[in-house]
DNA sequence: GTCTATAATACGATAGAC
DNA sequence: GTCTATCGTATTATAGAC
């Protein structure tokens, strides 16, 4: 069902609506807090209908976190290593940044998976994400070498991107019940603007 | 029963058995995915005995999650408003990130609280997390008015501490995935100490 | 205090009518 | 394609013997 194959616009819009609802239930409970139940509800559909669009309750899940996983890579895949390299990595960092603010639910999903060890993802991140981290920490270390950016350990400095920027999804309601009324998201782009310039400004 | 009432050394024993291999489970698997038969395993317990220590499944979360919640602040409570600035901000990223190498359970515990909207803590964020990092938001702003480190946004900087340092527990297996047979926690002190370092450097 | 047995329910998945 | 009814199992929690 993960394929190309045609489908009337009915379970298009069925599917689609199904994969909504997954998306909200399983970023919210995880993947054994969701209920069925509370997908088919949110969808607008019986369970067994349900069923009919997915074959199982992990078919679900597996679609949604496939299907993501490019998506979430882009801002990484987009970094240019013919670009100004401050002005490339400060790009990535506001593009994520801005993707924790859209589209939370999708981060949480995510954060949800790799916390508990990533049972069903293991594979994406051996088969994907390693290949595109290793790319672009070889290009971080030429910036490095031609001293257009400080000396860092390229690894840690992606894993800090992530951490910087997923942290406003992922951690929401700690960051809002701290902050209180207060938006992180209007802040936070200068804050981290700053805290990047400062720690990738080559030694003199 | 989260009280001090005198217990014997088998139930304080039991007792200990429950809560360390609850951790294990609530923190690999979630709320919803643990199961009691799986907690009362790794205790050496039946099931029933296990509900004999504590009323419900339920119970035992909460009593785990209220049992960290100082432990996991004491870092930052500790942080001096007299001290020196820089190393004392140095000193609450190196205990973070020393908790994480150390306690890596109790890191995912709680993340996978907040994550899924903490519904078992949200008053322990109001009472207890906000109060300390208002007050300590404050020593930090008195801080820069001194000139003493550089100005940006408090509550952003201590975010950035949590994330960065949590990072390397919570998401380790994607950490770990990415950089291979190197030990994260080998370099991520020096990492982080030099953008702390740049970051809190006061401008001229 | 600890166990076996079991109640009571929640949940994923299927059968089969329409 | 969609539904109602239901099966089979997993899971929390309790009853009651020892």
């Amino acid at each position: 069902m993960a394929d190309g194959r045609p489908r009337t616009r009915i379970q298009q819009r069925n599917r689609e609506a199904i994969l909504e609802a997954a998306l909200e239930v399983f970023s919210t409970h995880g993947f054994r807090g969701a209920t069925l139940d509370q997908i088919a509800q949110g969808a607008g559909l019986s369970k067994p209908n349900l069923l009919y669009y997915f074959p199982s309750k992990e078919a679900v899940h597996v679609e949604l976190l496939g299907g993501l996983m490019d998506t979430w890579l882009d801002p990484l895949r987009d970094l240019d290593p013919d670009g100004d390299p401050i002005e490339e990595i400060l790009t990535y960092v506001r593009r994520k940044l801005e993707m924790s603010r859209l589209y939370p639910r999708e981060s949480r999903l995510f954060a949800n998976e790799i916390v508990q060890g990533a049972p069903r993802m293991k594979d994406a991140l051996t088969d994907e994400l390693r290949p595109l981290v290793d790319a672009k920490c070889a290009v971080f270390e030429r910036w490095m070498e031609d001293g257009l950016i400080a000396r860092l350990d390229p690894y840690h400095l992606i894993f800090s991107i992530w951490s910087l920027t997923q942290h406003y999804a992922d951690f929401d309601v700690q960051v809002r019940t701290v902050m209180g009324p207060r938006d992180p998201f209007k802040t936070a782009p200068d804050y981290l603007e700053a805290v990047f310039r400062k720690t990738l400004a080559p030694g003199t």
